[in-house]
DNA sequence: CTGAAAGCGCTAACAT
DNA sequence: ATGTTAGCGCTTTCAG
């Protein structure tokens, strides 16, 4: 490895002399600047960056913990981290917590000493449902701003990026009554989650409001040892007069359209559906899935453009922000 | 952020009293290694990762580059990849190439500066086109070590994780021989990639070796500019006789599968289909799609242990080595 | 215009 | 048993 003695010892000159070459220093002589260059480049030298950081008391790299990676919302939301982080010269270090709280707050320790700046996270299904949330607030309070991305709490008190969960379901619910539908339900494998609450919510608040809707709403939750395909094959299969679906997270909406198929029901003559699924599960359904879209690239890009404002105004703290990202009903082929 | 330099001050004894101290040296008294780690438990103490790396030269983190994270088989590598390191205690710095060489250089430029002790990466597919890795090998003569997986370069010498990708769709191929299958169609959307072109090898040495099979091999190849749905639609349409298909990656197994379903094609009766998928995509498929399971986990897992093992001994240089992790055949609804 | 020196936080050889 | 000192690689103030 390089360093700025090897440069200094070549060219007969000081260590402060090349550091300052090197950043174009007004101190320095054009043609030392130029001498100590030409020689760094030669030798390809990169200024280490441990000891910039220590030096600076500033890592320039963001810690990201993610739920799921194989669930393809994080993976995309991953994805447009990095992407905006590296735009802003900053690098990431990835934990997965794996929905467990125990490796949240492992990772958010390990990367706590220097090694990060702040946290962008989502959190972990187990620290939801207990609603726990003393290691990440401890944290917040160590001076480490923190970005909440799609599953927040209300105790904890930091900047947040959202989409309108209750609004986004509202809407998709309000598109099957306008269509005429009578019999609506609701499927979720997320019911714990923040998110399936408030997607809950907007669900009922659409069926609600509609006066002339006499059905009552039916939420169909999936729990983890359940088998989600035989629940909806057995759903469809025994309540014939459904003739709307909402799948609120994932995969439940392509599910529900495939069971559907095999069960001669004719989508969407007979029967909507509106998942919540990302576009890259479009090519494994024919017709093609209608789904409420939420912009899990502008959530990414906006959870970083939030936690580096943070960083460069970190003394005069400032109140913290909930930033709602828009979602938005895109209209397929399993919906009239 | 809590310091050596806190704690001495506060206990009233030198900072270095302190370090030996929290390491459990001989040299301290007990009881002043009760004080110490006392107060640091009170004040929540945490090395500073930074220094000791510096101080050691040994970052104790990985660089991570993958070519696409939403490909689900490099998230779940990246999965393994992560459990494995915090296993070892590593950290990973996750850098995205999507595909492009330039995104792959930069982000071993900007981590070959110490951020890193060494690298595990699948080179992106630009990369692989071109077939110009002196970016990489640069970073080898670095001594900074690398370990590529799935996707490598003979003109790379470096450890390697691959699978036996010839191999496995060798076997595969031979299957659907075994079914008495006649015409046998190999699809791919991957043929500009070493381990595209590897299974093509292994289908058609499959074919070779079976005297009584007498159709030419048929590969069908699809660009990244064409639908993946409207070829394989129009290919089941015209060619009816078609009665076996190999998916070589990703993704055109369950499209095939999708299409025939909807044209009619009775599977596995008439047709049998093998892909390459992973097992998340088998809940959008009925029946069941057979697939080449790659063991992807313990891909991962090996890149770590290969890459950890080479640290550990930077000095000894010893031979690079390439593990391959075998694969092998789920048969389940779609072949007989 | 150049260099010496201090210090970021830590470790470890070397005093005492 | 404890402290002093030097140094990892870098930046930056202060002196020359």
């Amino acid at each position: 490895m390089v360093t700025l003695k090897h440069l200094a010892e070549q060219l007969n000159v000081s260590i402060s002399t090349v550091s300052k070459a090197l950043h174009d220093s007004e101190e320095i002589s054009p043609d030392t600047i130029e001498r100590v260059k030409a020689l760094a480049k030669f030798l390809n030298y990169k200024p280490n960056r441990l000891a910039v950081s220590l030096k600076s008391s500033k890592a320039n790299t963001i810690g990201v913990i993610i739920p799921d990676i194989l669930n393809h919302f994080f993976a995309k939301a991953l994805f447009a981290i990095e992407q905006e982080a590296a735009k802003q010269g900053y690098q990431i270090i990835t934990c997965l917590s794996n929905e467990l709280q125990s490796k949240e707050n492992d990772s958010l320790q390990l990367l706590s000493n220097g090694s990060v700046d702040g946290f962008i996270m989502s959190i972990a299904e187990e620290t939801q449902v207990a609603n726990k949330v003393d290691h990440i607030n401890s944290i917040l309070n160590q001076n480490i701003p923190i970005v909440l991305f799609d599953r927040v709490s209300e105790d904890i008190d930091c900047d947040k990026v959202i989409i309108d969960d209750t609004g986004a379901a509202f809407q998709a619910t309000n598109h099957l009554l306008s269509e005429g539908r009578k019999n609506i339900v609701l499927i979720s494998r997320i019911d714990d989650l923040s998110v399936g609450k408030l997607r809950v919510k907007g669900y009922l608040k659409a069926l609600n409001e509609d006066k002339t809707y006499t059905a009552e709403p039916r939420c169909i939750t999936i729990s983890h040892d359940e088998s989600i395909e035989n629940k909806i094959e057995a759903l469809l299969t025994n309540n014939r007069d459904i003739d709307g679906i909402v799948g609120i997270d994932n995969t439940t909406g392509v599910i529900a359209l495939q069971k559907a198929i095999k069960l001669n029901i004719n989508v969407p003559k007979d029967l909507s559906v509106i998942g919540f699924s990302d576009e890259n599960v479009l090519q494994f359904t024919d017709p093609k899935l209608s789904t409420v879209s939420q912009h899990t690239l502008d959530i990414g890009k906006a959870s970083v453009e939030m936690l580096i404002e943070k960083l460069n105004n970190k003394s005069s703290d400032q109140k913290n922000i909930t930033k709602t990202i828009k979602a938005n009903l895109i209209l397929r082929g399993t919906t009239k």
